[in-house]
DNA sequence: TGGCTAATTTAGGCATGGCTAAATCCAGGC
DNA sequence: GCCTGGATTTAGCCATGCCTAAATTAGCCA
């Protein structure tokens, strides 16, 4: 990634990038390999070190819908917090109270205890052909608006859809077939992706109404 | 409370003491009253702040206990990173999933949701007079190897004891009357609280056997 | 091969919360 | 009513992470 890249994502000047990847790549194991001008890109450990707190963040997530009652639109930014301050064994707790939960709410993969890297993300349904089929995988948890709108739609991880037509706008219908044709806004289809169901971990497991369920592969 | 006082608790430096406090003095609205060179105490609104802290921390270590399974000594520290990071929203949730609890796993009353101060602590072991009967109440937290030792001795809260000897060391019996006299630790009575019976809100109800569980009023 | 612009890094600051060392305060004791 | 030692505050620093503004670089096009 570049620095600007990261500056985006974090919303965060350039220049406390630049200060950051020098601070991170001079620790000790270095956690970032820093090309200076080139950009950067994480070492093993620190590969390692984001997966650990990828994998604290969304078994909070998890917790906090399953356990505590949360709606699938309210973890993200109360596991943003916390995961920064859960220790290694409240996040082997966690993982053993879930029933070592493969997916957190948004469908979104949760790395397993030994840290293996994920998999890349499923097709976004901006991406998606007309007449194709297609199970909801996940969702970008950091905005509520756009999880409530989808559980409004019904649109959750693990239900099947059929693309009617891309443009202008993308038309779809759910459940296998003829149910009433939905008309998807643009900035949720670039939001949500979706896979061949036969490759979907799950097909078709709608929850709470509000709320979801875990579900399908990664994007972020 | 006195500058040093404050220092010696915190285990920071009078100078910092003296730099937070004027801080909080000058906060919107003040948290403390700031009489320079002569102590500091908390005013309405620090105090309710303060309660707010508590009631958090001392949720999460029964919720760490009850439902993750930690045991009784490990939970205090988790709860002192998580309880500044912890929103409303969840302290509620919490509260809620533990059925709105009285006491934490050391036997700490966990003020109410609107935060009415907590009354005064129970008598330590090492006060009570021989032939005195009590209730054991509560435990400081802060100190793992104490909390095992207790445990170990069945010394947990809610248990009765009854004083056989204060001097040259604490022995007392466990259980209503006549079982094995016990010799008590001098570090372990001055950090332990009872209260006669007939104050104490449950009498008798020991746990599993490292963990302990809720119970009497509060000390620190 | 320059030169120009956009990206990046450096330089210099700010706020937080801590520390040390040097004043200063104050309460007793004489 | 002073004197003095412990308590307290002030002064001056440090590390973190972020910021702005000023260099510096790098890549692309003439
Ligand atoms: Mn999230
Ligand atoms: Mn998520
Ligand atoms: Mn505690
Ligand atoms: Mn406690």
């Amino acid at each position: 990634m570049t620095t600007s890249q990261l500056a985006d994502r974090l919303a965060v000047r350039p220049a406390s990038v630049t200060a950051m990847l020098q601070k991170l790549a001079a620790a000790e194991p270095p956690l970032v390999e820093y090309h200076k001008s080139r950009g950067a890109r994480l070492t093993e450990a620190g590969q390692r070190a984001a997966l650990a707190v990828v994998r604290c963040h969304r078994l909070l997530e998890l917790f906090l819908h399953e356990k505590l009652g949360y709606a699938w639109d309210e973890v993200h930014d109360e596991a943003d917090r916390l995961e920064h301050v859960v220790g290694p064994a409240m996040v082997e707790r966690l993982a053993a109270a879930l029933g070592h939960p493969a997916r957190d709410p948004h469908g979104h993969a949760i790395p397993d205890a030994d840290l293996t890297p994920i998999g890349p993300a499923a097709t976004l349904l901006s991406a998606l052909p007309a007449g194709c089929t297609a199970v909801i995988d996940q969702a970008r948890d950091d905005d509520p608006a756009l999880l409530r709108q989808m559980a409004a739609l019904g649109l959750l991880p693990g239900i099947t859809l059929t693309v009617l037509a891309e443009a202008p706008a993308t038309r779809v219908t759910l459940g296998a077939r003829g149910a009433t044709p939905l008309e998807l806004p643009a900035d949720l289809v670039a939001r949500v992706a979706a896979e061949p169901p036969e490759f979907s971990t799950l097909t078709n497991r709608p929850s709470k109404t509000m709320p979801a369920s875990p579900f399908g592969p990664s994007f972020f």
